[in-house]
DNA sequence: TATCGTTATGTATGGTTAAATATAGCGATT
DNA sequence: AATCGCTATATTTAACCATACATAACGATA
């Protein structure tokens, strides 16, 4: 197990295209069908969760969610091709950087005191 | 130029014993020779400075950073050997994680839009 | 046309975090 | 012993941000 968290941010303008709660969003909205679902599956408010997908979308040339309102269910949300393929790109980004550092990683932690302070 | 940041923490129990801002305090006591004088330049306050300092000091093994108060300057810090060895680990491990994802971070940034929004 | 669950936004509230303020101690130098 | 700039730390104040709340629109279905 290794403890250090290595978080990639890519930032558009003066916010954040692409996070780490975004990607984890993503993929909830893709197993719920929903925006609403995926937020409460996350336990963050509807709004924020909207807010997240319209930074993305805006920030984005092709959106990343697609939505639709009304209807039999009263709506939904599904994530496009082109999320898709973000999602895939941003997760190998990830584990590609922690696999790299992963030797340094280890001597670092080794020098953390025992007694954690919490 | 590559726009994609990533930040590496390491945490330790509820806190983090060392991040991006740490490190960077790191080097500005260094260059500086003292807490007040660094926080002055990375324009934070002296309180969030020395809290910093305490946490990475408690966190780890060994004290990164050793103060004196009083005397003819009135006091003053710097950072210990195996202080420095920290940084230079940390700053090593946050190029490589860079270069690890170089090549998969260009196109994904290719794909933001051209128009900022902010 | 009334209902339903969701999207779509604005507004307000509350809690956490950072900053500002205050005070004390230190010790070489004068 | 008086001074000076820095460390050390508690307390108060302010800023920020997430959350909650509130409301409207949407459209298939019954």
């Amino acid at each position: 197990m290794n403890p250090i968290k290595i978080k990639i941010r890519i930032p558009f303008g003066d916010d954040i295209a692409l996070g780490p709660g975004k990607v984890d969003l993503l993929e909830a909205i893709a197993s719920t069908g929903s925006i609403s679902a995926a937020a409460k599956s996350m336990k963050m408010s509807y709004k924020r969760a909207w807010d997240l997908v319209n930074t993305m979308n805006l920030s984005f040339k092709q959106p990343l969610v697609i939505t639709i309102t009304g209807g039999k269910q009263g709506g939904g949300a599904s994530i496009t091709d082109f999320g898709l393929a973000i999602i895939k790109s941003y997760r190998e980004m990830e584990s590609q950087a922690n696999a790299s550092i992963l030797d340094m990683s280890k001597q670092i932690t080794n020098q953390l005191n025992t007694t954690r302070s919490g």
